[in-house]
DNA sequence: AAAATGTACCGTACAAAGTACGGAGACCGG
DNA sequence: CCGGTCTCCGTACTTTGTACGGTACATTTT
């Protein structure tokens, strides 16, 4: 028999590899090393392929990127909700929509931060649904349009903020050593210079929460009070 | 006389330069040209050294890029108010100033989107004048780390959201074809298929207005509303 | 004043990453 | 059996960050 190293150069010609998928591998590749290690090697690699592949797909790195936001926009999963949701039911829905997003795919904030990114594509199809979710639970249009602006700043604004990139952390799915890394923040606000910083002294508990869930909360129940109250100031009593 | 060719390759050693005078002129590149033009040498260039000189102030490019992040973040500039200011003044007054930092400086946006940014340097200084600033209005110390939070990542998220960076752009500095901008944007929504995108087609004014300004101010909007109801709620009547 | 030492700057060179070019194998219709 | 086409990719060039070591001026020492 002929040996191994005899084996071709074209494996299995599988017809395996196309643009979404080369997109989707990219993007689990860049969620869980970092943006930063994503490159056409690595990729290549990962996929065993050459690393010239792509070109045949993609006209350019960027080109990748591109995709791998419209994959990621494209698996927007809005939660299932009844047909008489109330606004803020699904404002919440969507915002909760969105944070998911940025958490399993940590990469798409940079992605959406370092791009022009006029991906139509899957970013008009999440807009379309998105609105029509906030419209159908009574949210007149323009103000629909305001909240998915709010809610795609906020969730992305706060994805970016702090990127806490736990990339080669180990073991759950949650946050490994929060605890640590709170008693870290903790010291550092406690050790400011008490004349300088009073304010950041007498509050760092409060700032040690700041990158937390409870300040994307925050700022959703902001936009849910916002549109309560217009849609009870313009009297849309509808019942 | 000697002639011009042999002027000695170190022209005037001014010992002109300094660690915040290099991140001041490679963020003045950046906004200008982009952050993805700013290399090492084009910033050599740009200052009229050598590639290497940087290397003796930074470590690296990356402690190049917190330099200018902390180079701007320092330029935070509140505009001054009366010592009796309502808390929507104030809101109003730190919101506006994170959005002009964010226009004079369109790179920063990208930088603090890709690293984790730990400079404490001038970021814990603005943090402190701002919460500063909205604790003086009245507006009581854990709702005020809650509203700095939001500005910023509203802030941040809305500069990142769409960055229409117009580099090679031209004379005023406003947007300069802003309406052939706006008029290409509403031929793409007219020309979005209905059937799929019914909403999308339906909202395509308000659509085409979304990365303008007034979405900025609605989510300043949004949280003046639930800070004043806040404090209204917990009955601080000072007065 | 001349030599030594330090400081500020930078020329060269190498590694990593994006990608242009052209080629090589597999499959197809004749 | 023979080109044609499609898919894939090996090689090499360019750009970028940066390690290493050198060079020139200033200050100190003798």
């Amino acid at each position: 028999m002929n040996d191994a190293s005899a084996v071709p150069p074209t494996p299995p010609r599988d017809r395996t590899l196309s643009a979404p998928l080369i997109a989707r591998q990219a993007l689990a590749l860049a969620d869980e090393r970092g943006l930063e290690k994503l490159t056409v090697r690595s990729l290549a690699s990962a996929l065993g392929v050459g690393t010239m592949t792509f070109y045949g797909y993609f006209r350019s790195k960027e080109e990748i990127l591109d995709a791998m936001a419209d994959e990621a926009l494209g698996s927007l999963a809005l939660p299932e909700g009844e047909p008489d949701e109330t606004p803020r039911q699904a404002i919440e829905n969507v915002a909760q929509a969105f944070r998911r997003l940025m958490v399993e795919h940590p990469s798409i904030a940079q992605i959406l931060s370092s791009r022009i990114t006029d991906s139509p594509q899957a970013r008009r199809g999440a807009m379309e649904v998105v609105i029509d979710r906030l419209m159908r639970s009574g949210i007149p249009g323009p103000l629909a349009v305001r909240s998915y602006g709010f809610l795609m700043v906020h969730a992305l604004g706060f994805a970016s903020y702090q990127t806490p990139r736990p990339w080669a952390r180990g073991t759950s799915d949650e946050s490994p050593d929060e605890s640590e890394l709170r008693r870290q923040q903790h010291h550092f606000y406690a050790s400011l210079p008490l004349t300088e910083f009073p304010r950041l002294v007498e509050l760092r508990d409060e700032l040690i929460e700041l990158p937390g869930e409870a300040q994307f909360a925050f700022g959703v129940a902001c936009l849910c009070d916002t549109v309560e109250a217009t849609l009870a100031r313009e009297g849309h009593l509808d019942g």
